[in-house]
RNA sequence: GGGCCGGUAGUUCAGUUGGCAUGAACGCCUGACUUGCACUCAGGAGGUCGGGGGUUCAAAUCCCCCCCGGUCCA
């Protein structure tokens, strides 16, 4: 990785307090101390740099809860001139880029940084909740260095060429300050360490600072975007600070891991749930003194690890996996649970696509832990603790309580009749495995196991060593996972170069968008500013809406001189719109008049308005959790995809309807209105970004009564009541978790109601039954045909019965022959070439006599069908069907084959079918002679 | 967004190179034998092989499209 020189990091404050830079013998990286004897980093690293020395013997003043942490540092830095900003989701909804919200900065990310838009305050001071999950593994086995669910604190400030509000001087010293000051550590323990951040595409240099061994903050001072490999200078420098509040907190205890520090007594009950009593104290200090070595990413390093620790503190490598493994699991149910409460307290719904699918990974490792511990009934009560502890200062938790636990329920049933297949699956593999001696479940299987039938290893041995069948857990399973993915790309789609103009306007100024200032005008005039390729026209003003949001663009014409254009797309790009048009173009700087096709503009309207209706109608069936996953408008139809966690129910959607429905008839009027993204956020909380994340500084806001508010930028009706009516017309599972709704408005759902009766009407017709007993009608009617089907099937039977009794009472289309022995019945079936016929008729004639070789044929005068069935007594004789077939049918043009005793064959030319079944006797005197 | 696996009797699944669905187990019905821990025995019913095209004398099986389910990864 690229290294900053010194200069970056070399702020004032350190040469004012007598720092030093020294070079760390074991990790190779630049710190900065008071103390010039000090030769390691003193970071508890992997490498070994050094251990934890604040376990049971915290540097901080007094002791803090995480609560506490958390508002000191507020306080702290909002003394300082700060402004307090709340929270934002953990769900990182307003981007598109990212699902969950990692860092504090993420929270301004892209707007704020890129100078989009302003942030909420400068500087600002907020401690966000995080979620990562890349560092899932080693959630547990480090002690809680790495968390699933974090509080990040952070300062910042952005500095815009014209404005300076602090740089890299000033936020060590306040930071310095926190510690020292506020927390009370020494400012000689306070080691800060050069490192260089990336992320996002953004980089900088930054500054990590270890106290006693733990690093305990990092302070980046983002400068540059990443373009090829290259920084390249950004015109705002954002001062991004990161405190781990949660390992803050731990410091300030001197407990033995973060998780005691953080959950205290939900700690302890976990350990009582699990039936696990707390090791010696003394042992469990010692072991998180040298957590800092554990790191799962190194694999390698990891065995290595543990047998450095159970060298420390004296004990035998298994046996100190024994004592911690359980240990480590608690701590992990304790973080995945807490991370779990988080993030469906958000509306995520477990599912097998993007953050649903972080959701049930969450859920199914938190699950497979409790399994091991044996507490897996007690995940309720574990979340219900969970919520009720951190509600306190996340009270939306507690809001969504019975969501959750809904969700979980169905979750759990999933996940168990997954497991529960796989069981037989795995039985099934044993079994076969078994019989072919082989004494182990390749390794393949295994992967194919995890990957396609989501079984991880430990399940899959379990299962297998239940048959006897053993199976080895490669050390670098998940690396093998890994390597099943990265297989080379397959063809990559060749999409159609957008014929749409992705043509050079960004030297053109904004088109007025006059759709905003009266969403009802259905003509305008304007000035043409540009005509490109003789088919894209730029006006200075239009009133034709450009495709976007889920809603089609506008169609229309332009009028001028004598001539009427059909407009037949319409683009944003950036700000300006483009007029596709088929036909003459207008002249440069020439007025023109234009017409949208309003009919259809209209409908467009109202199939948009109706969407917002739909989305508030299912938030309020089905729960808090549904949010909208995409839409599109049509004028005769349109969709909308929600996110939910179960199939729905036709109650559940006539409930929506109905619902929809009272808000038309109550008029309810539709404002939009434009205003900052802060401002927004504020008064209507996320819930705005239904249809994903809304670029730019204002965003528009589609309000409609207290019914649904949303960032939307499409075109509205005034009010609900011009829908008229709205039908749910259709819906479908689209993904785990995502269902679509399909429906009409005004007159096409009336259309489409009309449509079904008349389905009705013409079925009733035709089951000569009355509506009002159709379906019992049609009951009945399938419950005949099935007892038909039956039936015929039973006739078929009967007839061969009755036909192979009868050998030899028809001249005329059957001949019977003695060979050696056996009695070979050749029989014409005429025009009947159903196999299952002959099939039936054989099968019966050789029950009564296993001294028969039965040869029917038949044509249908375009198809030839012959085939061959032999008694066990022919069998033995030499008799071989597949033969007599082959050579027969080569006869007639086609093929055919089976096997020894039965075998079936046809061809296409019907007048040398007799030479065919000549052959075939022929062939079949040839075995029996043999 | 990108992979992978699957859809056959009420259920869980077999079904080799295309060639009889005499399919297996459990469940169901009838009868016998037993009344206690998956009773046992005999017999029987139960199939649009997810849907639609194609190749072929012949498709559950091969090819294409669609629908539905499962699962891993970003």
């Amino acid at each position: 990785m690229k290294k900053f020189p010194k200069e970056e990091y070399s702020v004032p404050f350190f040469e004012e307090e007598g720092y030093v830079r020294n070079l760390c013998p074991k990790c190779g990286e630049y710190f900065w101390t008071q103390n010039p004897d000090q030769k390691t980093c003193e970071e508890a690293t992997p490498e070994g740099c050094a251990f934890y020395t604040f376990i049971n013997n915290p540097p901080t003043r007094k002791s803090y809860s995480l609560g506490e942490m958390r508002e000191a540092f507020l306080s702290f830095f909002e003394k300082l001139g700060h402004t307090r900003i709340k929270p934002y989701p953990v769900v990182a909804r307003w981007r598109d880029d990212i699902y969950l919200t990692h860092a504090s900065i993420i929270d301004f990310q892209p707007y704020v940084t890129e100078g989009i838009a302003p942030p909420p305050a400068n500087p600002l001071v907020i401690v966000q909740p995080c979620i990562r999950l890349v560092d899932i593994a080693n959630t547990g086995p480090t002690f809680g260095r790495h968390l699933t669910v974090f509080e990040m604190g952070g300062h910042h400030a952005f500095n815009y060429s014209d404005k300076e509000v602090y740089w890299k001087d000033q936020t060590v010293r306040f930071h310095h300050e926190f510690i020292t000051k506020e927390l009370g550590v020494k400012s000689e323990e306070v080691i800060y360490k050069e490192d260089v951040w990336v992320g996002g595409g953004n980089a900088g240099p930054d500054v990590e600072c270890i106290v006693r061994g733990l690093e305990v903050d990092t302070l980046v001072f983002m400068q540059f975007k990443v373009v090829n490999n290259e920084f390249v200078k950004l015109p705002i420098r954002t001062v991004d600070t990161g405190y781990g509040i949660d390992r803050y907190s731990w410091l300030s205890q001197g407990a033995p891991s973060c998780f005691h520090a953080v959950y205290g007594s939900l700690l302890s009950k976990i350990f009582d749930m699990a039936g696990i009593s707390e090791i010696d104290n003394d042992l469990m200090i010692k072991i998180a003194e040298v957590s800092g070595l554990v790191s799962l990413d190194k694999t390698a390093s990891r065995l290595k690890a543990r047998r450095k620790i159970a060298e420390i503190v004296g004990m035998k490598v298994n046996e100190l996996d024994e004592l911690l493994l359980p240990i480590e699991n608690v701590f992990a149910v304790a973080d995945h649970t807490k991370c779990l409460s988080f993030i469906l307290s958000e509306g995520v719904i477990p599912s097998n696509i993007q953050e649903g699918y972080l959701a049930r990974l969450l859920f199914r490792r938190a699950y497979r832990l409790m399994k091991m511990l044996g507490m897996t009934d007690r995940l309720y009560d574990v979340m219900d603790m969970q919520i009720g502890l951190w509600s306190k200062d996340y009270p939306h938790l507690k809001e969504m309580r019975n969501e959750i636990m809904e969700i979980l329920s169905v979750e759990e049933e999933k996940f168990q009749k997954t497991i529960k297949r796989g069981e037989g699956l795995v039985k099934r593999i044993a079994r076969k495995l078994k019989k072919e001696n082989i004494p182990e479940i390749p390794v393949e299987t295994l992967t194919e196991l995890y990957d396609s039938h989501g079984l991880p290893p430990e399940i899959v041995k379990q299962f297998a060593e239940k048959e006897g069948v053993e199976a080895e857990i490669p050390e670098n399973f998940y690396a093998l996972i890994a390597e099943r993915h990265i297989q080379a790309p397959g063809k990559v789609e060749e999409t159609e170069p957008q014929e749409a103009p992705g043509i050079a306007v960004s030297d053109l100024s904004e088109t007025e968008p006059l759709y905003y200032q009266d969403q009802y005008m259905r003509e305008f005039e304007a000035k043409v500013a540009k005509v490109l390729d003789n088919e894209y026209v730029v006006l200075d003003r239009t009133c034709f809406f450009p495709e976007g949001g889920g809603q089609p663009a506008d169609t229309g014409y332009l009028v001028f001189d004598e001539n009427k254009v059909e407009v037949v797309n319409v683009q944003k790009v950036g700000k300006v719109i483009v007029h596709q048009v088929k036909g003459v173009v207008p002249k440069e700087d020439s007025i023109i008049k234009g017409l949208i096709n309003w009919e259809r503009r209209y409908e467009l309207m109202k199939n948009h308005t109706a969407t917002h209706i739909i989305n508030g109608a299912a938030r309020r069936v089905l729960g808090k959790h549904v949010w909208q996953f995409g839409t599109q408008k049509g004028t005769a139809r349109s969709r909308l995809d929600i996110s939910h966690y179960r199939r729905l129910t036709l109650e559940e959607i006539h409930r929506m309807e109905r619902l929809a429905n009272q808000a038309i008839l109550r008029n309810i009027p539709v404002e939009t209105s434009q205003m900052g993204r802060s401002e927004a956020e504020k008064l209507y909380g996320f819930r705005l970004y239904q249809g994903g994340a809304v670029p730019g500084k204002e965003i528009r806001v589609v309000k409609i009564g207290e019914w649904d508010v949303e960032a939307c930028a499409g075109t509205h009706l005034k009010g609900t009541g011009e829908m008229g009516f709205i039908k749910i017309v259709h819906s479908e599972r689209i993904q785990d978790g995502v269902e679509r709704l399909v429906y009409s408005v005004g007159i096409p759902a009336l259309k489409t109601v009309q449509e079904n009766e008349k389905k009705l009407w013409k079925l009733s017709d035709i089951l000569n039954a009355p509506l009002e007993k159709l379906d019992k009608t049609a009951e009945k009617v399938v419950r005949e045909l099935k007892e038909a089907n039956a039936e015929k099937r039973k006739l078929i039977k009967e007839i061969a019965a009755r036909e192979s009794a009868v050998v030899g009472a028809r001249p005329q289309t059957e001949v019977i022959s003695h060979i050696d022995g056996i009695r070979l019945v050749t029989r014409d079936f005429k025009e009947v070439i159903d196999v299952d016929r002959m099939v039936q008729t054989a099968n019966a004639m050789i029950e009564r006599d296993e001294a028969t070789v039965s040869l029917f044929y038949g044509t249908d005068g375009k198809n030839v069908r012959i085939m061959v069935m032999a008694g066990e007594t022919a069998l033995e004789k030499g008799v071989n069907a597949n033969e007599v077939i082959r050579e027969a049918s080569a006869i007639i043009g086609g093929g055919g084959g089976g096997k020894l005793n039965f075998a079936q064959g046809g061809g296409t030319i019907v007048r040398k079918l007799p030479d065919a079944i000549k052959k075939a006797e022929e062939v079949l005197k040839k075995q029996l002679k043999h």
